[in-house]
DNA sequence: AGGGCGCTTAACCCATTCGTAACCAAATTG
DNA sequence: CAATTTGGTTACGAATGGGTTAAGCGCCCT
């Protein structure tokens, strides 16, 4: 059964989308608030996050900022619910990391049959990244090495995360800072580097011959999603453009 | 650079928002009719569908279940683009396998916005260029000749896939710095040379008889489409100025 | 306040890659 | 056929990119 947090303040919206939720067949979690609201999502681990942006203590985008930056809860969809019609705070609202955007009054229905497109697709593949002997928990944002528990801080499991999930795509290191740090964040373009790196000693059986994170010299990094090639051979080359 | 494939009867809503997506950097084909918009979409592999629901001659959502029945279409969102602001129009078209659904009129930065969201976390676009023997992946980096990976530095990948996707046109060495090194850069023409021979090195089964990168005197280089060895040629293509 | 932890930058070093000049070979011209 | 232009090829010093280390900063938690 999905979950879904609700944040709205209006007594009399929040008790209708909640029976018609629940009516749906989801599980509703949700806060009046806006102040304990990330709080929430962090301890209740939503499947989708329904969030009014005008509360009257906390603004909705921030919410929807900390829930970005939050790894557990980076890649749970956020849906706004708002009154605010205007072009520029649907711009805003879309390009934060929303995954749609719902200006009141709306259909009920409607909500539900955008609810259920967020679902889509949705299956628990891909909760779990699995590449040979590297796993990752989306939800429960653990990481495994041949079953064995690995430590990860958030900015790693961020960073091996996006790359798991799109095996074989390079991408430069400018790509990597506006995907897992952000687009505001003001960052070298070598920290990346760094955390490749350090990510190549907690993955790597040998990490001066990475067989999961692949440089590709002028491009950037991708995750490399072909079967290792044959050990103990002279030269370990790059596959290609590297 | 992503494709879309744009459905819409209204010539003037058609223009504006052709005009405003290559603005943006995308590639658009279009249909002023529905008749032949699945056909379109088969021929050529749009990255996402704009739909009008109402046109004079076909009803947009038989297109939309045409696509989602096309397997090499069925991943392919599919946006509604429509006056009919109904709620049950709403919900058959979103239930009917349509990511989003906007209503006529709308703001064309809040349509980029969610065509947007819909690309955002999607890698697995078609960026495989293929002439014979010869592949070049832009997503990974990777060439391969008769499948098998070659090397290439990230100078001689950019230079041959800008070659290899205008096949049969003719470059003159400035145009290529201009398009490979950037048009500040200081750089003889005489490295342009340099690098053909690298790569006709790596790819040419004969450097002296080149099946793939041709030299036309006096003229510069293209990339040859035509299966047949170089000995007599027909007029070359020359890339028009700029 | 102190300690630990995670984030970020700067700096160093090395291998690879880049770009140029020079030399050759072939084609074109007169 | 010599002179000239154009393109192919070679070799080498310079520049760049990426791995790595270490140190500084800010934050949270006692």
């Amino acid at each position: 059964m999905r979950k879904i947090a609700l944040i709205e303040d209006d007594a009399d919206l929040f008790a209708l989308v909640q029976y018609n939720l629940e009516k749906e067949g989801f599980a509703v979690v949700g806060s009046q608030t806006g102040r304990g609201a990330l709080e929430l999502c962090r301890r209740e681990r939503p499947d989708l996050v329904l969030l009014d942006i005008m509360l009257p203590d906390f603004d909705g985008l921030e919410i929807c900022k900390g829930i970005r930056q939050t790894p557990e809860l980076a890649h749970v969809p956020v849906i706004f619910l708002t009154a605010r019609a205007s072009e520029t705070d649907r711009i805003v609202g879309l390009e934060l990391g929303a995954n749609d955007y719902i200006v009141k009054p709306f259909f009920v229905r409607e909500l539900i049959a955008r609810i259920k497109i967020q679902f889509r697709g949705q299956t628990n593949a891909n909760r779990v990244l699995k590449v040979r002997a590297l796993e990752l928990d989306r939800t429960s944002c653990e990481a495994r090495l041949d079953g064995a528990p690995l430590t990860l801080t958030a900015t790693e499991f961020r960073l091996l995360e996006f790359l798991m999930s799109r095996p074989g795509v390079v991408f430069s290191r400018e790509q990597l800072l506006d995907a897992v740090w952000g687009h505001d964040r003001a960052v070298t373009d070598r920290t990346v580097d760094v955390y490749i790196l350090r990510l190549r000693q907690k993955i790597e059986a040998d990490p001066a011959n990475p067989l999961y994170i692949r440089s590709v010299r002028g491009f950037g990094y991708s995750f490399n999603n072909a079967a290792a090639p044959p050990a103990g051979e002279s030269e370990p080359k790059l596959a290609s453009a590297g």
